[in-house]
DNA sequence: GCCGTTTTCGGCCCGACTGTTTTCAGTCG
């Protein structure tokens, strides 16, 4: 069992204690305990084997022997009893806004709720605002949170919608009568939020096909819509469609079902002046059939240049001449926002920079929590020296590749940068970000922000808003004063690969370039696995329209170096000639 | 549940906000 499924486990122990024990302190030792696992540097069965689960720290003599069963065991009798306790999908009621494990735990030891379903009836019957701990306006928010809860219950991150995607593609792939399956619909738009997973795949015999998509299970629940369409469900419940069709028409509904409806009705007015028509799936010109093998030679018979799946939000990118080559992953050089152990990261600094290297970085900037940031275990200007000497006696082992020691500082309350200008000319780059305080009004978070980007040591712009998609609205601000700012001060503005934030959002991107802001793809990474968020940065890019020249990590190393170092000896002098 | 040279109990990362309370618990970041 690997370390994941471990610390997994024991999350969801947690979890569950959190719903029925009134110490916290005794769910908290099992979260913690996880976050051990987690960053163990070799593998849990080799710990476990050798015996030194019982020297790791925060796993003592309850969590080692649960640790111990589920490497030896593959389960645990302990939390096998948990699960038992209560009925399963009991944490869906976590989507619900304002239900937290405590007042869940309530409601099911109190009424025996552990659904969505169960909770409103009890809730529209007046049952929940008479419990401890609970009142009327509770009872509202939870009425109004149910509607949140199932809306969310519906969507899907783009992650998601991908990986299902192309899990499934490579499945149907495998299949004889099956020639070739690609993804389209929204996930092939890069939709930060999608609603379902469309596939094309290209068949010779369709009933073959179908018959072996049925065998295999490939979805549950399956329907089947004449020859040319099934739709099920794939992992989580996430709606899937199968477009059934001709080899020889494969193009053409690549075209159709990656939409979008506004994009695929402009493009078929577009050709329409030519003699061409789409229709159910398949190119037409002059009421004679053409065969369209693939979208590129599509586009090249219709004479429309192509445009590039994630540009298909509307018809008005059919006006452009020329395509307009947007940046790539191969484009990057290097990315900073890197999270490691001595904050919450959950990978040391060796880990990260050699898993950096090994993805092929000329560069990569640390950069860790603030002090202000407490539950993120901000590093402390104390533990400074000993993070920046562990940079160092690392940077050999990963050389040629350039390490540059930064930190991801909190913007406080009123727009000052945590550290303060006694510690901040210490680091190479400084990323500014909001982590608190979050319900600010509009003018007021405009004005904080403001603040922080006149300081001379910002670099970067942290995750511009805070969004959590399908979580969290990002708090209000006045984006056109932010741009503007950005770019008189020179501060670059970061593009968050995170799959649960992907700010900033490609609808605001334009406005940003258009204002002479520079861009910075960083992954927001708190482990190895989480540098691919690179990948989703550039996902958010290519959906803006932009092109490697808008994004500063696309650039060579001794310019970035020659840039940062030339940026901050300009703050230290501006500092210094303020004080004097 | 874990920890500890103050060693078998008492503390455990913090703060804003909200609603239910009338001094605090739960949620969220």
């Amino acid at each position: 069992m690997d370390k994941w499924t471990v610390a997994r486990a024991l999350r969801e122990i947690a979890s569950y204690i959190e719903l029925s024990e009134p110490n916290p302190f005794k769910a908290r030792a099992f979260e913690s305990a996880a976050r051990r696992i987690e960053s163990l540097d070799r593998s849990v069965d080799d710990l476990v084997a050798t015996g030194g689960l019982h020297s790791t720290p925060g796993i003592g003599r309850s969590i080692g022997p649960i640790v111990a069963d589920l490497v030896t065991k593959g389960h645990s009798a302990y939390l096998d009893e948990l699960r038992s306790r209560y009925p399963p999908g009991i944490f869906e009621l976590l989507r619900v806004p304002a239900l937290g494990l405590k007042k869940i735990g309530v409601l099911y030891s109190e009424l025996g709720i552990a659904s969505l379903d169960e909770l409103e009836a009890a809730a529209q019957a007046g049952r929940v605002a008479g419990l401890a701990g609970f009142g009327a306006k509770t009872q509202k928010k939870i009425l109004d949170g149910i509607a949140t809860a199932r809306r969310r219950s519906s969507q899907f991150l783009l992650s998601f919608g991908l990986e299902v995607g192309e899990s499934l593609r490579g499945r149907l792939a495998q299949i004889d009568a099956i020639e070739d399956a690609i993804v389209s619909g929204s996930v092939r738009r890069r939709l930060e939020i999608v609603d379902s997973v469309d596939i094309v795949v290209a068949t010779g015999d369709s009933v073959r096909a179908i018959a072996e998509v049925e065998k295999r299970g490939l979805l549950d629940r399956l329907e089947q819509d004449g020859w040319t369409m099934l739709r099920g469900f794939g992992r989580d419940e996430i709606p899937v469609s199968l477009h059934l069709t001709a080899p020889a028409d494969c193009g053409a509904a690549l075209v159709v079902t990656t939409g979008s409806a506004d994009f695929v009705e402009a493009f078929a007015s577009t050709i329409a002046k030519n003699g061409f028509e789409l229709r159910h799936r398949e190119l037409f010109h002059n009421g004679r059939h053409i065969r369209s093998e693939n979208e590129s030679a599509l586009f090249e018979r219709v004479a429309v240049p192509f445009v590039d799946p994630e540009l298909r939000e509307s018809g008005d990118v059919l006006r452009r001449k020329k395509r307009v080559r947007l940046v790539e992953p191969a484009d990057l050089k290097g990315t900073f926002h890197v999270h490691t152990t001595f904050s919450d990261g959950r990978n040391s600094v060796a880990e990260m920079l050699s898993a950096a290297r090994d993805r092929g970085f000329d560069y990569v900037g640390i950069s860790d929590h603030s002090p202000n940031a407490f539950y993120a275990n901000g590093v402390t200007v104390d533990d400074l020296t000993g993070q920046h000497a562990e940079i160092d006696a690392q940077r050999a082992l990963v050389a040629p590749m350039r390490v540059f020691r930064g930190t991801e500082a909190d913007i406080l309350d009123d727009g000052t940068i945590d550290y303060g200008h006694a510690t901040l000319p210490r680091f190479d780059f400084v990323v500014a970000s909001i982590h608190s305080r979050f319900a600010m009004d509009r003018e007021a978070m405009t004005a904080r922000m403001l603040r922080a980007l006149d300081d001379p040591f910002v670099t970067i712009l942290g995750h511009l808003t805070g969004r959590l998609l399908l979580g969290r609205t990002g708090y209000a601000i006045d984006f056109d004063r932010v741009f503007d700012r950005a770019a008189e001060r020179g501060v670059m503005i970061e593009i968050n690969g995170n799959p649960h934030r992907l700010e900033l959002d490609w609808r605001l991107a334009g406005r940003a370039i258009d204002r002479g802001v520079l861009l910075c793809i960083n992954p927001d990474a708190h482990s190895i696995a989480e540098l691919s968020h690179v990948i989703s940065g550039v996902w958010l890019a290519r959906k803006a329209g932009l092109s490697a020249k808008h994004i500063f990590n696309t650039r060579p190393v001794d310019e970035v170096a020659d840039y940062l170092e030339k940026r901050r000896q300009k703050a230290m002098e501006r500092v210094l000639s303020a004080e004097c």
